[in-house]
DNA sequence: GTTAGCACTCAAAGTCAAAGAGTGCTAACA
DNA sequence: TGTTAGCACTCTTTGACTTTGAGTGCTAAC
């Protein structure tokens, strides 16, 4: 592997990435100045396509790149800074269009996908991840009342309990009191494993505590956090590798399964930014996609991960550089609201 | 339009309902027994055609049915009930899957989508038709609180407010409390047009006033509950009708505008079951597809609307036949919770 | 090692004919 | 007068065949 090969390679796969059309030796001494003629090219690209970085379709059609292609492409890039035209575009969005911090979600994948034409998905924190701050009662009627837990990432969840019979309001109240006390600071998924025992030992009316563990348990089980946004589905139907309906069907009812989707960003969530290329994906049903992932933090914590998925042929250059970007733009974004 | 005619023209709908495929005389005299031959009936298919109830692609082709023909169609249809199967399946999906009340929506729409093999909207209660009932300050810290917002529907808003300088949690307190006593059972529009000016005489301090008001404006401005789901944009493809990359595009482009999805639900929210075919729909992206609505009620209040979005050869029986059962079913899944 | 040249390959696009489903019209029938 | 059989005609679909063009692989010369 040269530095001919090299060049030629990424000629070749920048070339792709645009025309979405195999690409031929004459058309590439065409466009680019190699400094060779079409037929050492062709002696190249034969060399190229044992090595496994090119593919053929059949004999006489030009070349596409393979997997390992595009992982020696995308492992050569040096990270783009993002055009300031478009950092603009992105400032203007969000004072535009996010006004409270559940927007922020939305909002950012809506961006993404608007940016790189692509389907974005965006896990948003997990609640498991952050810290137990406090839990309220609010009496409803005789016989109810609203939980109310907050975590130190700001977030509120509520949700309407039923007092167990001869529990009195009281009750509840002491029982915040033992819970606030015991639980601060503890993240909701030690609170989930360890720290209930503490609080059995701390409250001794054991059908009071049954009430409260399951009442803990309810609003910890909230999935509200955990919330999968999605969007650009559209987008799928401008590449054309999917101009074909049941492979965009596929790829439809993929993202529809939120577990999977979930399970898939899950994977990715302590890694940064990361490329998954082609047949890198686990799932048989993305071998013809690939995967940019990124990581998002706060003050050192973290919170989530951004994704872009589209064909192989994806603009891997732009897409990295913006994902990074907003990786450090988000946190000021969410600031905003802090 | 005399009863043979109905007749024939009733066949030549469901036949294209269930095959896609143009009718050709012939074809209809052997399934149905029409006790004519198929020249009567081409000559019935060419007077049906004279009146606008039938198209011809072309010369030499079978006939299908116009949108004129389906709302003929559709006038006459009887309301089916639902199939036992099906309401058993409906029954076990809400056992299994819905947990809690913020399921329901998203779930009766996954539902709906499954059963109809077509796309389905769900335009969740407005939060401006629920009625206060409570609401409560819980300190956060040295400067912020959660203000906490209930509505008789069940339904808890919560959103962390700043403290105006100088003002101290128990003036937080006392605001709760003025506003709790003038605003039971208003609804919150009321709440936003009329009623703070009951308030703002009741709080003497006026840049307490200005802050309450602020808080109060900002939780009822939440979005949370007029939210819209949206799912089975995979059954689009199902459609041989929409077998085309370009037009499904058109479609999820429009599904994912979400105000002019709203706007067309909203418009429908007071109509009991309707059904909107082809031209007939205001959109002119919408001209080749039919929206069957329904909208939903608990306890005579009017909560939202159901729509499902598919081709004009939409299998209308069934489905103005699951939305009526899903109407009247909604109002016990969600009084489960209540 | 590089290049020009040429034979060869294959997909895409175009042409054409045959098959098949359906219509419209006419004339005969009850 | 309404119904029907029959037949010519229309138009799409399908498949076979050809042409075109982009591209390769190999060889021989530079």
């Amino acid at each position: 592997m040269d530095e001919r090969k090299e060049k030629i390679l990424q000629a070749i796969i920048s070339d792709y990435i645009t025309s979405a059309e195999p690409v031929g030796s004459r058309a590439l001494v065409r466009k680019h100045d190699l400094g060779v003629s079409a037929a050492t090219v062709r002696n190249e690209m034969a060399d190229l396509e044992m090595l496994g970085f090119l593919e053929h379709i059949h004999t006489s059609s030009g070349r596409i790149p393979s997997s390992k292609g595009y992982r020696f492409y995308v492992d050569g890039l040096k990270p783009a800074p993002v055009a300031k035209s478009e950092q603009q575009k992105i400032d203007k969005w969000y004072k535009a269009r996010v006004k409270r911090i559940d927007q922020v979600f939305s909002e950012t994948a809506k961006l993404i996908s608007e940016v790189t034409h692509n389907v974005t998905i965006m896990l948003a924190p997990e609640v498991g991840k952050a810290a137990f701050r406090c839990m309220h009662f609010l009496p409803l009627d005789e016989r109810r009342a609203i939980a109310v837990l907050m975590t130190d990432a700001g977030f509120v969840e509520n949700k309407i309990v039923d007092m167990p019979g001869g529990a009195s309001f009281t009750d509840f109240q002491e029982l915040a009191a033992v819970v606030n006390s015991r639980l601060l600071g503890k993240t909701l998924s030690d609170i989930k494993t360890s720290a209930m025992k503490e609080i059995e030992d701390a409250i001794s009316d054991s059908s009071l505590f049954d009430a409260a563990s399951e009442i803990i348990e309810s609003a910890l089980h909230s999935s509200k956090r955990e919330r999968l946004y999605l969007c650009g589905q559209s987008h799928i139907m401008e590449q054309p590798e999917f101009h074909d309906v049941a492979r965009i069907k596929d790829i439809l009812l993929m993202l529809e399964e939120e577990e999977l989707i979930r399970d898939i960003l899950r994977a990715h969530l302590t890694d940064g930014l990361t490329v998954t290329i082609g047949e890198e994906n686990k799932s048989e049903r993305m071998k013809d996609c690939s995967l940019v992932t990124a990581s998002y933090h706060m003050g050192g914590e973290l919170l989530g991960t951004v994704a872009v998925l589209g064909p192989r042929r994806m603009d891997y250059d732009k897409t990295m550089a913006l994902l990074s970007y907003m990786n450090t733009n988000l946190t000021n974004v969410i600031k905003r609201f802090w």
